[in-house]
DNA sequence: AAACGGATCAACCGCACTCGA
DNA sequence: GTCGAGTGCGGTTGATCCGTT
């Protein structure tokens, strides 16, 4: 036995709707709310429609504050962040982005987002070995993405020799998983300094090495937690004896071919060391859309990435709620 | 200018869920 | 506990737009 049809198809006109009929609809909710009853709202205002279309019309287009038009970067990086963690849960997603529609989203995604992050897994295959790039930051930026968050606790109490700059300096290198990583190379990274815990403040410490001005110059950081091996050097710095290579194990080098002027980044001076035995918040992002390409494969073909985001599903879909006032 | 194809997005469809009788 | 009406939501469709040939 099949549904019964919410409304009676055959009487109800059906497509785009007019400008009379928006004014009907617009008019009828705001001057008499929408009663909590849809199915009967379209004959009460006059309209020869389902219900349901109704809602969809109000919900999507004449509601007030409703945003249209271009998604921003900080929108194209809450929709990733979340697709990775929730999945297709649109309406929940547009919880989060207020004056968007989960339709809206759902059709950014399925036509220009998915496409885009499939543009940079051609791109990031073709610079193979890939490599993670890190941009560019502020201060009060934070590494988007959750599963790449470097955990920095055991080495800021472990190894002395670490401190960030001050002032703020600019790096050229990336990092690279671990898998990722030649054997000969990965057995000379002994040196590096390791961290191994989860914590909620990310610092990139760099070691001095090699040069005697007392600033830094290269960074070489082991994140076990993360699989990952961060490393590179000063991008001022010319070392006519090629130590800046040396200093790295090679790995710049190795990955050197990729390594270009957009991978720079700056290691900000926030709390910055007066005592240079002690490391401090040198933070640093990465691009919100570069994510490696499996990570952007498992972002377009599946939903359940994300293992460590600060809130629970229950938190979001408690949130989702105020979408639909 | 016309034809074509891809992109876009509003709207529809149907399943699942909620809630009250 | 069951049933059915109403609602919410994600997947899909199709009309329209726009750029290219």
């Amino acid at each position: 036995m099949g549904r019964a049809p919410c409304c009676d198809k055959a009487n109800v006109k059906k497509g785009p709707w007019s400008p009379e009929e928006d004014a009907k609809l617009k008019n009828y909710i705001e001057n008499h709310g929408t009663g909590g009853n849809w199915i009967a709202l379209p004959q009460k205002a006059g309209l020869k429609r389902c219900g349901k279309s109704c809602r969809l019309r109000w919900l999507n287009y004449l509601r007030p504050n409703i945003k249209h038009g271009e998604f921003s970067d900080d929108e194209d990086r809450i929709i990733c962040s979340l697709f990775t963690c929730i999945g297709s849960r649109w309406s929940i997603i547009a919880a989060h982005l207020p004056g968007r529609t989960d339709n809206d989203i759902k059709n950014y995604w399925n036509t220009k987002l998915k496409k885009k992050l499939m543009e940079m897994a051609t791109f990031a295959h073709q610079r193979r070995p890939h490599h993670g790039a890190i941009y560019p930051t502020t201060a009060n930026s934070f590494l988007q993405n959750p599963s790449l968050q470097p955990q920095t606790s055991a080495y800021h109490s472990t190894n002395n020799n670490c401190y960030t700059t001050t002032p703020a300096r600019v790096f050229t290198g990336g990092y690279e998983y671990m898998s990722n990583i030649p054997s000969n190379l990965l057995e000379n990274t002994s040196s590096f300094t390791t961290c191994s815990t989860n914590s909620s403040t990310p610092t990139v410490f760099q070691t001095q090495e090699g040069h005697g001005t007392g600033l830094v110059q290269n960074y070489q950081v082991k994140d076990n937690y993360n699989n990952l091996l961060i490393f590179g050097n000063e991008a001022s710095c010319s070392s006519s004896d090629g130590s800046g290579v040396d200093e790295d194990l090679g790995l710049l080098s190795y990955f050197g071919s990729g390594v270009d002027e957009n991978q720079k980044f700056t290691l900000p001076a926030n709390g910055y060391a007066d005592d240079q035995n002690k490391a401090t918040n040198g933070r640093f992002n990465e691009n919100p859309l570069d994510y490696s390409i499996e990570e952007i494969n498992q972002l377009i073909s599946t939903n359940n990435i994300c293992n460590n985001l600060n809130y629970s599903v229950d938190e979001i879909k408690t949130e989702e709620q105020v979408l639909y006032y």
